[in-house]
Parts: C-alpha cells; structure tokens; sequence
DNA sequence: ACGTTTTCCGCAAACGATTTAAATTTTTAT
DNA sequence: ATAAAAATTTAAATCGTTTGCGGAAAACGT
C-alpha cells in the first residue's frame, strides 16, 4: 500500500468540498446539487476512486464476508461445496473467507474466532471428526453471528443445516440394483457409528425389505477404502459366487471391487453389477464406468449461503430454523 | 451482531479508565502500572473482549489477508494449490480470501478489484484462459500491492511465479520408460500452443535424444482427454503393435488408453508400459496403478505464500523478482 | 521547601467512510 | 426590504483501535 489509495477525504480537500458533500454526490443523494455531484462524480471517475471496504464495513458494521471453515479442501465432495459456495455468495456480493479444520478440533476454534475476529456476517461450518464440543459455535450464534452446518452437521446445537439425503440415496441405488434384476446384493459399508454408514446401510435395508427380499447379515461387510477391499480381497471373492450385485458405500470402494472380481473373471455387469456413492471424478474413468449416486456437493453449497443470506438479511424475521436435505440422484452408467 | 462485542471503550467506560489505558494494558506497555494492567487483563480476560480486526487493520493499514483468484476451484490440483496456501498462511497469522474466476477474464477483473477494495495485503494469481489483458494485474502491483503468480503465470508482468517444471517431468518420465526398456514411445500430447504441450512434448524428445532414440513424427499424438482417446481407439490400436511405451500428457488419459490396451488384450506393463503425468486421485485407483510424475500443488501453494509473505514482509528489499520452479518427481507404480 | 525526574494516565488525532444535525446560502413570499 | 422557506453545504459524531504528546501526581535530589 505505498502509493496509498486515494479517499474521500482527499477528494474533498482537492476540490475544495467538505468530505460529507463527496460522499453523498457519490451516491445521488437528493441534497447535493447537480452541478457538485457531476463534479465530484467525474473526478472520482478520473482517480478511480474506490471506497475502503474496510472502513464501510466498520461504519456499517456489515462486512460483506462470509466464513467458511471446511475439513479439507482437497476433496472432491468438499471442494464442490466450496466452489457452489463461491459462486452463490458473488453473486449475491459477499465474499469468502475460508479456513481448512484440517479435522482437527482445535484449529476448528482458533478459526472461529479469526473470523469472528474479522467479523464475518455469518458462518459456515461443516464440523471436523475431532470436534465434540461446540461452544465456539453456540458462541458465535449467542453473539449474533449465524450459523449455517452442511453435510457434517451438529445435533447439539439448533440452527440452519443441510444435509445429504443419505438414506434416500443408498435405497434408490439399492433399488436400481434390484430393478436390474439382482436379488443377492452384497453392501459395503462404513463404520456404523457414522452417520453415512448407518442411514446408507438402513436405505439398503429399506429397499431389500419392500421388495421382500431377506436381508442376510453376512451380506454387509464393513468395509470402506480401497485398502480394505485389496486387504479382504480373499474373503470377497469367496462370497462372489452367492451373490449378483454390489451397493458400495462409496465410489473408490465400488471400483476396487469391480477391480478384484475382474481380475479373477467375473464380468461386470453381466455377472455382477456394482454400484458406488458419491460420484467423483473416478466414477467416470473407471471400467467399465461406474454407476453411483450423484451427491451434489454444488448445489450443496448453493443452498448453504442461499439459507445463510436469507438470515442475514431478514434479521427480524422469527426464527424457525430450517434443515435442508439435499436429495441424491442416480447416475446410471455401465457398471450396472 | 445483536448482543454486539464488547469494545476497549466498553471496558475503559465500566472500569472508568481511558481507552488508551485499556489500549496500552492490553498489550504490557511500560507506561502502565501492574496494578492497572492486572485490572484491565483479568476484565478483559473475564469478558472474552477480542480486538476487532477491522479496526486494527483500518487503523494498522495492514489486514493479515491474502487474496487468491483462481480459475476453478474442483480441480485436484488448484484445490491441493489452496490447501497449501491456506495451511501455511494460518501459521503465519494471514487469512486467505478466495474468488474464482471460472476461467473468465471479467469476473477475473471483477475479483481483483474486490480484492484490492478490501485492502488485502497481496494477491496469489493463476490467470484464467480467457485473460489476455493485464492491466487489471499491472494496477495493483502499481498501487503497492505484491502480486505472485502461480502456475498460469503471466510473462507480461514482472513479478514473483512459482510454476511446475513441465520439461523435467516429462523428461524424467519419459527416461523412467527408456530405463524400464521402452524403446518405442508413443506421446499423447496437449496442443504445441499451450505451454503445456510445447514444455512436455519437449521434455520427451531430449529423454530419447539424449538415449539415441530416433524421434518419429508418427509417436507424437495430439490426444489429451479420455474423450479423445476413444474416438481415436482404432487409430491407437493400430498403432499399438509397433510400441512399448506410452507417455500420456495427463492421467486420464493415460488411464483411458491403458483401458483401451487392456480390453484388447495387452498386457500393462509387460506388454506396454504407461506413464501419466499429474498425479490426481486417478492414478492410485487405476488398474494396474498408473505410474506418474507428481505435480507438487500442495507445496506450490506453501511456496507461492512464502514468497508473498516474505515481500509483505521485507518492504524496503530490493525489489529482485524470483521464479520457483517446482520440479515434479516421478511416483513409479505398477504400469511401467 | 522547591525544582527535577519518574511514573502513570488521558486527550486528541488518525485510519476512511456515513449520517444527524446544524449552519450557510439562495430562493420565494409578503 | 425583510421574513420565511427551500436548497445546499459543512461540522461533528460514530464505527474500534492505536499512539504522539502533554499533564498530574508521586518520588527523588539537594
């Protein structure tokens, strides 16, 4: 900032106008005559002034600035929000100020309170694993500032959300499986005491009950990450004779098994017909492409500064708080 | 803001002393007693009173903030390049204010205005495709504020770049399939005028110089998506017979091609080995795991911070602009 | 007892803008 | 010509913080 940007005060003291006048001329107040405001507006114009957004920002206590703290922005799923986020809050003329939790609790509060520190008009907040005490949060909205929760959301404390219909997802996948024809589909699941695993298992067992058909234990394997796959691979390929499909809790778990019962023969899909969730980037490069269900991590974060702004711009509204859940779509492509 | 912060006139006002007071206790300065010093501390302590960021930087003319206009944000390597930035801008108590410009030169400009009106300290660039205008750039650094490009770097402006060394890595790629035995080696390259292709197609041809390899016209394909290479499968199958080696420009499509080898009975590497170049989550999910040079996003993004904070920093330095050049190194896997 | 240091604290200006209220000038009415 | 009304402009306070300078009170020296 050496060659310092130009002010209103500068503005004033060279035209010989008092800073008051300047600023109003700026913006077509009624009590400045024509002929000042077109002076002081073709000047502005020539010194392309510009106002502080600092200094609005502390006279208007309103910043214009929303705050986003994420688990990790190297992510697929989150850099879409992030992105759906951005574009959103442009358009609306607010901007972003992002901190990564890096999954870790306490980086998570010493980012709260930086952007509470700049404050930020609102928050939002997809909470890190680590995280089990949420007064920073709760603080945050005590204080005024509101608080909007995607995806990893907080039971604990009452406010806005959005979320990944996560149940609905894995039914219709497990469905579509069914409707191909499958009648012994194998799920590989995430850890129960997560939230993804527990409603994506139930979705599964909800669509195997209405069309009655027997959920067997030994059907559900915990089993999430590639690694898993290639580390159970003996005990996967001793069940593939019994069944016709596979529901996958994920997508790089999905084409790790379509790997493995390839490699020893089977055919996908005519033998076996595999499916994921999530849809990365991976589900399209894979062989054959991998049917799965969209989450739409965009419009997630569409939807998120959409309840965000709606709040911070109706402050007097009452408050009900509203949990948005995002329904998932089926992606049908060859795996399937 | 409702309840709003409590503010050092808040505490001077209830503890019946000057602000300055409040001010000086607050941060050990020598003119003020123990005595009031602990009283102000331990009140300031028990009412949790934060500075407001937005005073101290009006005040300080120094906001803590960094400005990163990138073109999209869902991008393996752009969002490795902002999980760098932001991880080491947090341990130098910076915060990073992030626009994209979705590849488009208006909205670009548009992000570096915003950007500079909200007085941050410096700005990390990568310029999108359709910029061919720098003034907006040329300005800023005019006006004081440091700008460092990253990856898309603009030779038309003299300033700090950290970019990726395109030639080495595809040099080294390209050696690593020679010393594999490749003799043979077909080139799925990017247009000769992106920098890309050109730096790339360049680095390939001094590995088999420098080995005495005859250079075929006929080996260097341009075919840079895994579109492409399906539309041109039969042309590449043909091909086939007469190499042992692919160098694809990007991961996908070296992924694509080893699928389009494999379903025609080529064996991957013992046939014919593949190399990629990038190294997204693609390469480890391939079948076999693609073999590829690592484009170091994360560590561009902690360089490129480095070199603005170290400008930030040292204001009266003699202004000798650097170019980093990241070298990428070679992640063998299975498929060579 | 009086001048000189020290110690400690507050005033006021500044950062860049907005806005209320007051002051000035100009216009209109009588 | 003069008062009242209308049209412009400016002064001053405010947002929350820092900081140069000055001032009062206490401690010191002689």
């Amino acid at each position: 900032m050496k060659p310092s940007h130009i002010t209103i005060k500068d503005i004033a003291r060279i035209l010989g106008v008092s800073p008051s006048t300047v600023s109003r001329a700026l913006k077509d107040h009624p009590d400045i005559s024509e002929e000042t405001r077109n002076l002081v507006k073709t000047f502005a114009e020539k010194v392309k002034y510009r106002p502080n957004a600092l200094a609005l920002s502390l006279r208007k206590q309103k910043t214009n600035t929303l705050g986003l703290i994420i688990p990790e922005i190297v992510h697929h799923f989150f850099s879409s929000v992030i992105s759906g986020m951005e574009d959103l809050a442009y358009g609306e003329g607010y901007h972003m100020m992002i901190c990564q939790s890096n999954e870790n609790y306490y980086r998570e509060v010493i980012n709260t309170q930086a952007l509470l520190d700049h404050r930020v008009d609102g928050l939002l907040v997809s909470i890190s694993k680590t995280t089990k005490e949420f007064n920073h949060l709760q603080t945050a909205i005590d204080n005024g500032t509101p608080v909007v929760f995607f995806d990893r959301i907080c039971d604990e404390i009452e406010t806005d959300r959005v979320i990944t219909d996560d149940f609905e997802g894995a039914r219709v996948a497990t469905e579509h499986l069914i409707e191909c024809g499958c009648k012994k589909i194998l799920h590989l699941a995430a850890p129960k005491h997560l939230l993804i695993g527990k409603k994506r298992y139930e979705g599964y067992c909800h669509a195997l009950k209405s069309h009655n058909i027997e959920i067997k234990e030994e059907f559900t394997l915990k089993c999430d990450t590639r690694e898993e796959v290639l580390t159970m691979r003996q005990h996967l390929l001793d069940i593939a004779p019994e069944i016709d499909g596979v529901f996958a809790v994920n997508d790089s778990t999905a084409i790790a098994i379509m790997q493995v019962l390839q490699q020893n023969g089977y055919k996908i899909p005519d033998q076996i017909k595999v499916i994921g969730f999530g849809d990365g980037p991976n589900a399209t490069i894979a062989s054959p492409p991998l049917s799965t269900v969209e989450q739409k991590g965009y419009e997630m974060g569409r939807e998120a500064v959409r309840m965000l702004i709606q709040r911070l711009e109706n402050p007097t509204a009452p408050i009900n708080y509203q949990t948005k859940i995002i329904t998932p779509t089926l992606k049908k492509r060859s795996s399937t």
